[in-house]
DNA sequence: AACGCTTACAACCGCAGAAAC
DNA sequence: CGTTTCTGCGGTTGTAAGCGT
């Protein structure tokens, strides 16, 4: 909301701060139409937008672009979002791009809300079966079919596992060599602050790993559907970790459905029963404009209101047009802008999911609503971290064992 | 109704890396 | 090759709204 009552920043050379009005989204908008993503600090010299780059980047890949999905997270996505976290930590952008029309911005506020509520209630971060979940990940990725390389696969032709990236909290512990060139500084207690479930794990032996016996099979039956049907614990396997993924390029677009090429086994692995986890496409494309816009005016022509300093000045739509540069057609509007901004408790749902009993509060709030999101988020990662995490993402079970677990 | 607390959310900031010059 | 600009990310903050008392 706003932070400085929407006035004129003395500092900024007269930009504008604080909340966005109709009239300045609508620039915006106007201007992504014209120009597509990207330049953004060329907005504020080819429209007038009182607002710097960063600013505009921001609006739009937070309100403005399509295919974002507002309103309440659904229990998949919470359980993403726990599973994710528990994974790769605060990286939010990264958490994002797993779930399809989501920001990292709601991705961060919904986590840091929760962390905050579970920490003043002195409760863990995440619910035990993801813990297990993680752990046998964890002790998974202590790789027995490393190489002396410490790289899992000898034909090289797949990234190197995270195990050795700095920035895989379940790397192997310090104890381990780990190959030249990797960070092993990074094991550090700092940067286990943003791992608080690694933390978690210090210390537990959960697996006997010497003997590489297989762990106590904490999936659930079904997992082994996500893995072409086979039916059977994951264990064996070695579920890539992410690798660090490049710079997010802003202005990639998912331009098809089908997982591009490349995908091969990994992508066969990825048509199981797990089609409950949105995903993104594998292949986005970088374009250089925007398909037009083809706004529409929401019921009763009511443009959300951004904060109270929100004008209620130019209301004028956008017609929907041709796009000028590719021919294509954009959906967009602004209805859902902004979502309600309490949402109804529904720990129904979210506890079956966890097997959790109601009152149990892992989720204090979490909406209902389960629809599909209506397309994929511009949020996107390269191929292999893509790749790497949807095959991860898809060995992680659907469904858990119940359980009485409360917090 | 008033008040205080909590929650959800928008938006800003600083930093770092990539790209452009 | 150094500098500047652009972009993206994660952290943080301020505020409106919901809720309980």
């Amino acid at each position: 909301m706003a932070r400085s009552g929407g006035g004129v920043d003395g500092g900024g050379g007269g930009l504008k701060k604080g909340p966005w009005t109709q009239a300045e989204d609508k620039l915006l908008v106007d201007h992504v139409r014209r120009h597509g993503e990207g330049n953004w600090n060329a907005v504020r010299r080819e429209t007038g937008l009182q607002r710097c780059g960063k600013s505009c980047r921001l609006r739009w890949a937070n309100h403005l672009r399509p295919n974002l999905r507002k309103g309440p997270f659904s229990p998949e996505e919470e359980r993403q979002i726990l599973r994710l976290h528990g994974l790769i930590g605060n990286k939010w952008a990264r958490i994002s791009s797993y779930l399809p029309g989501r920001t990292d911005n709601e991705i961060k506020n919904y986590w840091n809300t929760r962390l905050k509520r579970r920490q003043r209630a002195g409760l863990p971060l995440y619910p035990p079966d993801i813990e297990r979940e993680i752990a046998l990940l964890r002790a998974q990725n202590i790789n027995p079919f490393a190489d002396a390389d410490g790289n899992g696969n000898a034909n090289g032709s797949l990234p190197p596992p995270l195990l050795y990236d700095a920035s895989n909290p379940f790397a192997r512990p310090p104890t381990v060599p780990s190959p030249s060139g990797s960070a092993t500084a990074s094991h550090s207690p700092l940067i286990n602050q943003n791992y608080p479930l690694l933390n978690q794990m210090q210390g537990m032996q959960v697996f006997h790993l010497a003997s590489q016996q297989s762990p106590q099979p904490v999936f659930h039956q079904d997992s082994g559907a996500a893995l072409g049907g086979h039916g059977s614990f994951v264990y064996s396997g070695l579920p890539p970790l992410p690798t660090r993924p490049q710079e997010l390029p802003s202005n990639q677009f998912d331009t098809s459905s089908s997982g591009g090429g490349g995908a091969g086994l990994l992508e066969s692995l990825l048509l199981g029963d797990d089609h409950l986890l949105p995903r993104h496409n594998t292949t986005m494309v970088k374009v250089s404009s925007m398909p037009a816009l083809t706004y529409r005016e929401p019921a009763g022509s009511r443009l959300p209101v951004h904060g109270a300093g929100s004008d209620s000045d130019d209301t004028s739509h956008y017609l929907p047009g041709e796009d000028m540069h590719h021919g294509a057609k954009w959906n967009f509007t602004f209805e859902d802008v902004k979502p309600a901004k309490r949402r109804t408790p529904s720990e129904a749902g979210i506890s079956d999911m966890f097997g959790i009993a109601p009152g149990s509060e892992w989720f204090s709030t979490c909406g209902g609503s389960t629809a599909p999101s209506p397309g994929p988020s511009s949020a996107v990662t390269d191929d292999e971290f893509n790749l790497d995490m949807q095959q991860f993402m898809s060995l992680l079970p659907l469904s858990i064992d119940g359980h009485s677990w409360n917090a």
